[in-house]
DNA sequence: CGTGTTTGACCAGCGC
DNA sequence: GCGCTGGTCAAACACG
């Protein structure tokens, strides 16, 4: 359990949606379609997961992986978002338990905690983890209409690992991607230690790290898994997502 | 000055 | 009902 595996919505390992939804939102409307079937699943399947942890490598370039997405249950998401996020304090600052956002989890390699994809992230939380010694962060898309948050966290099992879920889907396009991204930027990442108590309970904050447009790996070998119970992803599957973004990738050059 | 981070506090859900 | 925990807020702060 690398600490993603309560709330996330299923993904078939061969979908290859999680890169084209990330990646080609406006090309990809079967994807998206595909998505949102994905986080309708009724409630009362509670047990929503399968994780998604992609076993393909990841180059610089891609930090692209999660470009502009779709529209889907923006609609939903951002009424819900707007509605707490500006001022409503006190009533109801989580998020109603039926409403399940499309989330969707991957595991990353890498020596930095917050992995670029492209977009504007804001950070508004960090939080220890039970059982862990490392923080989980929680930034939001900085885009105004836009209500996609994600969550950063690393593997207790396995410190390289960076946990990486996205919740909801980008209503706009990708800020520095355009057509994808391709470019690499150093790290700006910092790991520093504990900086700060939390409230009760010993949930405590840290500053740990330094979250910007493009803090992407200096690791070159980031791999992405599958978590799941059944960690097992097909090699015929991860050549395929591999085959898939790099084809993605080439292809969006040629679009550039 | 605008943008993003830090961090203590608050709130709600959940399990016992 | 209570405590624990995850998620969020927002003021203060840092930085370019």
């Amino acid at each position: 359990m690398f600490g993603v595996d309560e709330h996330q919505d299923c993904y078939n390992t061969t979908t290859s949606s999680i890169f084209d939804l990330l990646m080609f939102p406006s090309q990809q409307q079967h994807q998206q379609q595909r998505f949102i079937t994905c986080s309708s699943l009724p409630e009362s399947s509670s047990i929503l997961s399968d994780h998604l942890i992609n076993n393909v490598p990841v180059t610089p370039n891609l930090s692209s992986i999660s470009s502009s997405s779709t529209e889907l249950a923006a609609d939903d998401y951002q009424e819900d978002h707007q509605h707490k996020y500006k001022k409503q304090l006190k009533p109801n600052k989580k998020k109603q338990k039926g409403k399940k956002e499309p989330r969707f989890a991957f595991m990353t390699k890498s020596e930095v905690d917050h992995l670029d994809d492209g977009f504007r992230w804001r950070k508004y939380g960090q939080k220890a983890v039970k059982n862990s010694p490392f923080p989980r962060s929680y930034y939001r898309c900085t885009a105004s209409s836009c209500g996609v948050k994600k969550r950063v966290e690393r593997s207790i099992q396995d410190t390289s690992i960076v946990v990486t879920t996205y919740e909801g889907v980008h209503t706009h396009p990708c800020p520095l991607t355009p057509r994808g991204w391709v470019g690499v930027q150093p790290v700006t990442t910092t790991y520093g230690g504990r900086v700060g108590g939390g409230d009760n309970g010993g949930r405590s904050h840290y500053g740990d790290y330094s979250s910007s447009l493009f803090s992407t790996n200096n690791s070159l070998q980031e791999k992405r898994f599958w978590n799941s119970s059944n960690s097992s992803l097909a090699k015929d599957d991860h050549g395929l997502l591999q085959d898939m973004v790099s084809s993605r990738m080439r292809s969006d050059l040629i679009e550039e």
